[in-house]
RNA sequence: CGGGGCGUAGCGCAGUCUGGUUAGCGCACCUGCUUUGGGAGCAGGGGGUCGAAGGUUCGAAUCCUUUCGCCCCGACCA
C-alpha cells in the first residue's frame, strides 16, 4: 500500500489531497482558493477538453473568446442573476493608476457579456440560433477552497445558444445535457443521473436547469455539469430581439451549459484508491507505460529499451496518439518505478524484462484489479486495446454498482432521516415541495435535492408534504 | 463571516510553558559503494535564523504587543 496517502476510509478528505499531491494532478498556489494545474492534471484536462469539444463540435456548435472582464452594470440587469453571483465576485476597481469610472467584475459566468454581444449580433430569424461556446477560466471567490472541487479561479468551458423560438431552446437544453451524461458516462466512466434541478438548486437567473449528477465513493454527491433553460429572461435583460417569418418583433430564446475542471475531482472520488489515481483508459493521457527491467544495464540497453521503443511505437499506432511511454527512470528501483505509475493512475503497466525477452512477452498488470497477465509480443496490438477497453469497462461497472448498492427509496420522513444518520448515500423519494420545504430537509445534515431524474417520470404521495402527484426525486448530501 | 488550531529546511515535526553552547530529528534531496521483478542498505554531504514588524532583556524560536497567512469545523457555492 502507498505509504504517502492516507486511506480513504481514515480521512476522505486527507486520502483527496493525497491523491493529488501523489499524482502531481495539481499544487497550491500563493493566493488562497487558487491552484496551480500541473503538467499531468493540464494533460488530463486537455483530454477531458478534447472529448467535450467534439461533442460540441458534433452538435453544431463553434468556439469563441469573450472576454475575462464584465461591467459592473451588465451583471445588474437580470435581477436573479446579480442576486447569486454578488456575493462571489472579484471587483477591479483598480488600472492604469487610477480608479475606474465604473468597476469591473471578473466574469463568474458570461451570461451577461454574451447578452450583450448576442442583441448586437441579432436581427432577423435568419441570424438564429446562434450556437457557441467558450473555453475559459472564471473566478467565483470561496470562501471554503477545495482543489479541483471548489476554487476561487477555475476552467471551465460556458455554451451560450440564443434561438428563436422556446422549443428549440429547449431542445438544445437537453441535447447538450444528454451531450454531457453520454461522455461522462462513455469516457470518464462516471455514471451519472441526468435531471431537472429543484427550484432552490436552479441557476440564478434560468427558468430551468439541468444537471449530471455523480455519487462519490463517499456516497456524496457531485454536480458534474448543468445546462441551463435561461427562457426568455437574460434575451429580455440584454435586448436580444429578431423579426420572425411573420414580420414580429420577438425576444429570443436562450440557454447556456457548463463543465469545468470540477471534473477531475469526479475522476478522483469516483475511481481512485489507496494507492492513489485511476484513470478510465479512454481519458488517461498515458494508456500504459513499457518498463524494461533488467539489474545488466547492456542487458537494458541494448535489448530491452529498444524493443520497448519498437512496442511503443506499434502500440501508439494502434491506438491512434501517444498514449504509451516507455518508463526510462532506471536510477530507481523497480519498485519504486511501479509505484509512480500507480499513483499516477495509468491503466496498464507493462512489464519487459529478462524473463519475458526469454518467452517474448509482456508482463501486463492492471491498475484497477492488480490484476497481473503475460502477453505475447506478436498479439500486443489487439490484446492491449482490449485490455484497455475492459479496465474502462470495468471501472464504470463498478461505479455503478456502488451508486446502485447505495441508493434506496423512502416513503417517510422517519425513513429519511435514518438513512442519512447511517450510512449515507443517495435516497430515492416522491417530493412536492418548493423552496421552503427544501430549507427544512437542508436541516437533516445539509441533505439537498439532486434533481427529478428524466428517466422516471412517475408520480407519488410526497414524503415530505404527503401530497400526491409528486414526482420522483434524489436526495443526498452534496459536495 | 462565527468557533478551534497552527506558522521552525522541500515535506512532517521536536524545541516555546521554566529565555542562555554553533537550532535539532524523520522523510525527501546530492555524492560514492553495495544492491535491483512491489517504495533498498551503508557512508559522506547540502539546505533553515525559527511567518512578519515592533518591544522587553546582557541575551529571544522561546516573554509582551501588533500584523499577515494557512488549516480544520459551521452558514453560502460550477
Amino acid at each position: 500500500m502507498a505509504r504517502n496517502i492516507t486511506p480513504k476510509n481514515q480521512d476522505y478528505s486527507q486520502w483527496y489531497l493525497d491523491v493529488i499531491k501523489a499524482s502531481e494532478l495539481a499544487d497550491y498556489a500563493p493566493v488562497r482558493g487558487c491552484m496551480v494545474i500541473r503538467p499531468t492534471g493540464y494533460a488530463l484536462w486537455e483530454s477531458i477538453q478534447g472529448h467535450f469539444d467534439k461533442g460540441f463540435k458534433d452538435t453544431g456548435h463553434v468556439n469563441a473568446y469573450f472576454p475575462l472582464l464584465i461591467p459592473n452594470s451588465f451583471l445588474e440587469k437580470e435581477a436573479e442573476h446579480v442576486e447569486g453571483f454578488a456575493p462571489e465576485c472579484a471587483v477591479v476597481t483598480h488600472a492604469g493608476g487610477e480608479e475606474l469610472e465604473e468597476p469591473l467584475i471578473v466574469r463568474p459566468t458570461s451570461e451577461t457579456v454574451i447578452g450583450h454581444m448576442y442583441s448586437k449580433w441579432v436581427q432577423s430569424w435568419r441570424d438564429l440560433p446562434i450556437l457557441i461556446n467558450q473555453w475559459c477560466n472564471v473566478m467565483r471567490w470561496e470562501k471554503r477552497p477545495r482543489l479541483f472541487l471548489r476554487t476561487s479561479e477555475f476552467l471551465w468551458q460556458e455554451g451560450h445558444t440564443a434561438h428563436a423560438t422556446r422549443e428549440e431552446a429547449m431542445e438544445e437544453t437537453l441535447r447538450m445535457l444528454e451531450v454531457y451524461r453520454s461522455i461522462m458516462c462513455d469516457i470518464l466512466a462516471i455514471p451519472v443521473i441526468a435531471g431537472e434541478k429543484s427550484e432552490g438548486e436552479r441557476f440564478p437567473g434560468a427558468d430551468n436547469t439541468y444537471t449530471c449528477e455523480a455519487m462519490m465513493s463517499d456516497r456524496k454527491a457531485l454536480q458534474a455539469g448543468t445546462s441551463h433553460f435561461l427562457g426568455q429572461n437574460f434575451a429580455k435583460a440584454f435586448d436580444i430581439k429578431f423579426q420572425s417569418q411573420n414580420l414580429e418583433v420577438e425576444y429570443a430564446w436562450t440557454t447556456s451549459w457548463g463543465v469545468s475542471t470540477r471534473l477531475i475531482g469526479a475522476l478522483i472520488m469516483t475511481h481512485s484508491d489507496d494507492d492513489g489515481l485511476i484513470l478510465p483508459p479512454r481519458v488517461a493521457p498515458v494508456k500504459a507505460v513499457i518498463l524494461p527491467i533488467s539489474t545488466s544495464d547492456v542487458t537494458l540497453n541494448e535489448k530491452l529499451l529498444p524493443m520497448a521503443r519498437e512496442i511503443e511505437e506499434k502500440l501508439n499506432k494502434v491506438l491512434g496518439g501517444k498514449f504509451v511511454k516507455v518508463d526510462t527512470q532506471f536510477h530507481m528501483r523497480p519498485g519504486e518505478r511501479f509505484f509512480t505509475h500507480l499513483q499516477k493512475g495509468v491503466p496498464l503497466r507493462l512489464e519487459l524484462g529478462e524473463k519475458e525477452l526469454d518467452e517474448s512477452c509482456l508482463m501486463a498488470v492492471r491498475r484497477d484489479t492488480s490484476e497481473k497477465r503475460a502477453l505475447a509480443i506478436d498479439a500486443l496490438e489487439v490484446l492491449v486495446p482490449q485490455l484497455l477497453e475492459d479496465i474502462q469497462k470495468n471501472l464504470f461497472n463498478r461505479a455503478l454498482k456502488f451508486r446502485e448498492e447505495n441508493t434506496f427509496s423512502v416513503s417517510t420522513l422517519e425513513e429519511f432521516r435514518k438513512i442519512f444518520e447511517n450510512s449515507g448515500g443517495f435516497v430515492r423519494a416522491y417530493f412536492a415541495g418548493g423552496a421552503e420545504e427544501e430549507k427544512a430537509i437542508k436541516e437533516i445534515g445539509g441533505v439537498t435535492v439532486r434533481c427529478f431524474p428524466l428517466e422516471d417520470n412517475s408520480t407519488g404521495k410526497c414524503f415530505f408534504t404527503g401530497k400526491e402527484g409528486a414526482r420522483l426525486a434524489i436526495f443526498a448530501k452534496s459536495y
